[in-house]
DNA sequence: CCACTGACGAGTG
DNA sequence: GCACTCGCCAGTG
């Protein structure tokens, strides 16, 4: 079950952010969004998923309970990539949220 | 097998 | 926009 929804996670392009609600219905089961993020807090350090693009409906970076380190490093993973934040914290999904199937993916291409 | 838990989402007031 | 409620179901003890 877990692995469908790293599978769907991979797929989520650089600099480019997915929500759990996203990754539950790409996955193929819409509506199971908990099960997305409790697929990532089973995943491992070394796990060959971008788990750092993946963030709540409301374009935040959500984590596991109590104060963690993780989030920092996904905030500064996701910048990296190009992702901005706005002065709450969060991520304006209208300009950031993944659309699969779009022609967004490769901006170059043109 | 039963109960509780948990990186969430959408709807309502 | 914020607070509250219900639904969802795999993992863990």
């Amino acid at each position: 079950m877990r692995e469908r929804i790293y599978a769907v996670i991979q797929k989520i392009p650089a600099g480019q952010v997915a929500t759990y609600g996203q990754v539950a219905a790409l996955a193929g089961i819409p509506g199971h969004a908990r099960q997305v993020g409790y697929a990532l807090s089973a995943l491992a350090e070394g796990s060959p998923v971008p788990w750092h693009r993946v963030v709540n409906a409301r374009g935040e970076i959500s984590l596991r309970s109590g104060g963690s380190a993780a989030d920092l490093r996904q905030r500064l993973r996701l910048e990296a990539e190009g992702v901005v934040f706005d002065a709450q914290g969060r991520i304006p999904l209208e300009l950031f949220r993944w659309r699969p199937g779009s022609r967004i993916e490769v901006e170059k291409a043109d």
